[in-house]
DNA sequence: AAGACTCAGTAACAATTGTTACCAAAGTGG
DNA sequence: CCACTTTGGTAACAATTGTTACTGAGTCTT
C-alpha cells in the first residue's frame, strides 16, 4: 500500500534511521492516509481542525500565512519529502495556524498526533525512532528558529554583520574564509537591504576592519571587531 | 526518595496531567537523579558534555550565553519548577549551548533524553503522558519563537505597532481595550527606544487612527490600520 | 500634604538606514 | 567572442530612527 512512496519516504527526516523494510512494517502498523490534490488545492486550511503531520509524496505545495491586515503571504514552499504541521501537532490546538496550498497535484501522508504517543500494537522499535526523530525535527527548529532570532535582534547593520562573520570566523577557525551566501541571500538573512550591507561593509573596510572580494573574507582585526560586537 | 520534590514538580508543564501518585510511580520507575549545587556553581556548563533536561527543584539559577565577542550575557532567569535544556536534549548535538548558574543553592533533578524514548519496563500509562508533554513543550517553543520572530522582521516602528494593535484587536474583538505592557516593556517587547515608540504611537493620534491615554487605546479606522499593516 | 518615584510625552539634533538608480566586473550561453 | 544575465559596489538624497534630556501627570509613602 506504501510501497510506492518508501523511495521519498526513507529521505524524510521523520523516518531517519530506518531502513525502506523497517519503514513499510512501521507503516502498515501505524497505517497513515494518503491523499490527492489537485492543482491549488487546499491541503490545509488555517483555522479548520488539524489533522496530523503532513508529508508530501509527491509534487510542490506553499505554506501561505494571513497577516494581521488579511493579506496572503508565503510562508515557504515545499516538495517531496518535506514535512508540515509539525508545530501545530503538539501544542495543545489542534487548528492549522496557516494554510497550505498545492502548487501542483500533489500526494500527501498524514499521520495523526497520537501516532506519536501511543506505542503500536506490534511494539516495533522503529516506533521508537519516530519520537526520537519528531522530538529532533522540534528542537532543531526551535534552536534554528533560536539562531534568527539573535540576528534579527541586533539592531544596527554593523552589529549584525560582525556577529555573523564572527560566527563563520568560529566555524572555519581561519582569518580568510568564504562566505556561504551572497550579497542578496546575506542581505535577506540579516533581514536589512542589499545596499546598506554593501556601505557597511566597505566602511568596515575603510576602517581597516576585514577585507573582502566578492565572497572571499579576510579578518584583519579579530580583537577589534570583538570589542565592536557588543556596543 | 522523591516525595520530598512532589508538590514541585507537579506543576511542572512537564508533568502536567499527572497526579503525585502516578508522578510518583513514574519516578520510581525512571529514576532520574537530583543533584545539589551551591551558590554562584555551574549547574551546566557550555561546551560540555549534556546531562539530560533539568528541572529546577529549590533555589534560582540563571541561563547565560557568551556572545560572538566572549561576554557573558543573561539570557533568562529561571526558579523552582522550571526547566531547561530541553532544546539541546533531542537535537543530535549533546553539548550545552548555554552555561546555567545557580543563583542560590538549588536542587536540580535531571531526566536523561532517553527517558523519552524508550517505554519503560512497567509499560506506566504516565509515560506516555512525558512524551506528549515533552512534544507539547517543544512545539509550543517554536510556535513562540516564531511569534516573536514575526515582530522582529518588521522593519518600521509604525508597522510593529500596527501589528501588535491588530493582534490584541483580534483578541478583544472590541475596538476599545487596554494593552497588557506599560510603553516600557512594549517598546522592549517590539525592540525599539521607548521614545520612539511615543513618538509614532501620537503620530499616529496625530493622524487621526487611534486614541489612547496610557494603556487604554481605541483604533479609529481599523481599515486604515490593515491598509497600513502590509507597506 | 510634601517629597519621591514611576510612567509617559516631547523636542532637538545626530546618526543611521532605506531608496533608487546607475555602473562595472564577473559569469554564462550560444 | 559577443550579447546577456547576475552580482555587487557606489552615490545622493530622503526618511526614519536613536539619543538625550527635560517635563508634567499620576501614584505611593510617610
Amino acid at each position: 500500500m506504501y510501497s510506492k512512496w518508501l523511495q521519498v519516504l526513507v529521505k524524510c527526516p521523520l523516518f531517519e534511521g530506518m531502513d525502506m523494510d523497517q519503514l513499510n512494517s512501521m507503516l502498515e502498523c501505524i497505517k497513515p492516509r494518503v491523499l490527492k490534490y489537485n492543482k491549488d488545492e487546499f491541503i490545509a486550511l488555517a483555522g479548520n481542525d488539524f489533522k496530523g503531520v503532513g508529508i508530501i509524496l509527491s509534487g510542490e505545495a506553499i505554506i501561505v500565512k494571513e497577516n494581521v491586515a488579511g493579506n496572503r503571504v508565503i510562508i515557504s514552499m515545499i516538495e517531496s519529502g518535506e514535512i508540515f504541521g509539525e508545530m501545530a501537532a503538539f501544542s495543545g490546538k489542534p487548528k492549522w495556524p496557516a494554510s497550505v496550498i498545492a502548487q501542483q497535484p500533489c500526494n500527501v501522508i498524514f499521520i495523526s498526533s497520537k501516532t506519536f504517543v501511543s506505542q503500536c500494537e506490534n511494539l516495533c522499535v522503529s516506533h521508537q525512532l519516530l519520537i526520537m526523530n519528531m522530538l529532533k525535527i522540534l528542537s532543531q527548529k526551535a534552536l534554528i528558529l533560536n539562531r534568527k532570532m539573535e540576528y534579527l535582534s541586533i539592531r544596527s547593520i554593523r552589529g549584525k554583520i560582525i556577529h555573523y562573520l564572527l560566527e563563520q570566523y568560529k566555524q572555519n577557525d581561519k582569518n580568510m574564509f568564504t562566505l556561504p551566501l551572497n550579497r542578496n541571500e546575506l542581505a535577506d538573512f540579516l533581514n536589512i537591504p542589499r545596499p546598506s550591507l554593501s556601505r557597511e561593509m566597505c566602511r568596515m573596510r575603510d576602517e581597516g576592519l576585514i577585507d573582502f572580494y566578492r565572497s572571499s573574507i579576510r579578518i584583519n582585526s579579530l580583537e577589534n571587531l570583538k570589542a565592536l560586537a557588543d556596543l
